[in-house]
DNA sequence: GTGGTCTAGACCACG
DNA sequence: GTGGTCTAGACCACC
């Protein structure tokens, strides 16, 4: 399993920790069933206090992204289409809500605003070679 | 001058007094030149400790966008156009690229992210009546 | 890490204390990587309160001279050294502008002027015995 | 009289007042005797509270620079050649201290510190043409 | 344990 | 009147 974090950053670890497997599991590089990595390894991986991915794990139970089975480990819980489905659009929901309340408050255009939108959508998607 | 703060959002009511402001510099409704509502005036109005207030006050004139009149009080300072782009388009590229980012993990295809994207636009740009 | 404030003097203490750890992490007494002794430890040791201190320490933050390791506490960063030659040639090109623009306004003659400067130099690097 | 103030610097308005006349008297621009502009031209030349001016001339005649003849205005003081000689030497001694000090502290050798401080000697000594 | 934020109230420097 | 600084003490988030 991927996962990177940024020390420097302003978000806190295990947010960060949050963000990457929920993100996964969405997008369905970690599919219902699949083992997380321990608590002991990915913290050991990342150079990380166990503590910080314990909590990260123990939020994604709570939000039930995730599940334990006692003895064995933590696994990908399975999500109903309909829930998965909310899921996506509540997070799409927040962040397209920051950036639009930004381009308008900026007084853009919405031709550029959208222009700008797309071109940092298919920098995304595609990103050319010799990017970082 | 307008602002507003939720105290119970666990952004810092510095940081929401910082975003407010920069906001309305950079679209104008506060123009070069135009005085800031005093410290005094502002925490009180806000109900919150002066102290706040004077941080919030004290980064923006460290990003040179407000500048201390000694004893007379905090002025929006002259930003030049160039700065200004710069400002606006960094402010911009952080929101869009987090957007657009979760819409290529969520695999979703250009063209509704697209759509999605104009129509929170246009919902923020004119807000219909009933909209809390 | 030594570290002496001057109550009386009036420049703030948490200038007092900034000057001094950029003094220090630029001479290298304290070297990339190392860690700040704590605000709570700094504040008790000098009898201040942690606040001055944390705002001492969240400047330097800011001038990316020291950085944050959430939780942890805070450290020398990594700076490099162009960067590092520019800071100390500010903070050098600032005194010595002032001092040399006084001895020219003074009418002091080049020889005299110098002669004067290399002596402060030579009595800084090296106190005599008995100097207060 | 020639007199300039920055109102962004840090330094108080009556103080950068009275480091240029202080600095005009040291050099001979202002001479013993002369009169000095009065409170409400200097103030309205600089577009400055005239309290700000008034205060700067009080503290000049405090330290026997200035003095008031009451009812005609404020002249430069007669200062006796030693005491002239003294104050030259502390004002200098005072910057010049700072300066090696801080060179000090940057590990600067004494050869390069030295010329350091005669370049900006020189500079300051003769501008070069095309300077602000 | 770390630092971050906020409050309430005080005092000071500046104009 | 303005903002700047500091204190004392509290609570919180993070690791």
């Amino acid at each position: 399993m991927l996962c990177e974090i940024d020390p420097q950053a302003n978000i806190p670890i295990y947010r960060q920790v949050m963000n990457q497997i929920r993100g996964q599991v969405m997008t369905g590089q970690l599919a219902e069933g699949d083992q997380l990595e321990s608590v002991k390894n990915l913290s050991a991986r990342l150079k990380v206090n166990p503590m910080t991915i314990s909590k990260a794990y123990g939020y994604l139970v709570e939000e039930e992204i995730i599940e334990r089975r006692r003895g064995i480990g933590l696994f990908v819980a399975r999500i109903k289409p309909d829930r998965r489905k909310r899921l996506k659009n509540r997070m799409l929901a927040d962040t397209l809500t920051k950036a639009a309340t930004l381009a308008v408050q900026m007084d853009i255009p919405e031709a550029e605003a959208q222009a700008l939108f797309t071109q940092y959508f298919r920098k995304i998607k595609s990103p050319e070679r010799g990017d970082k």
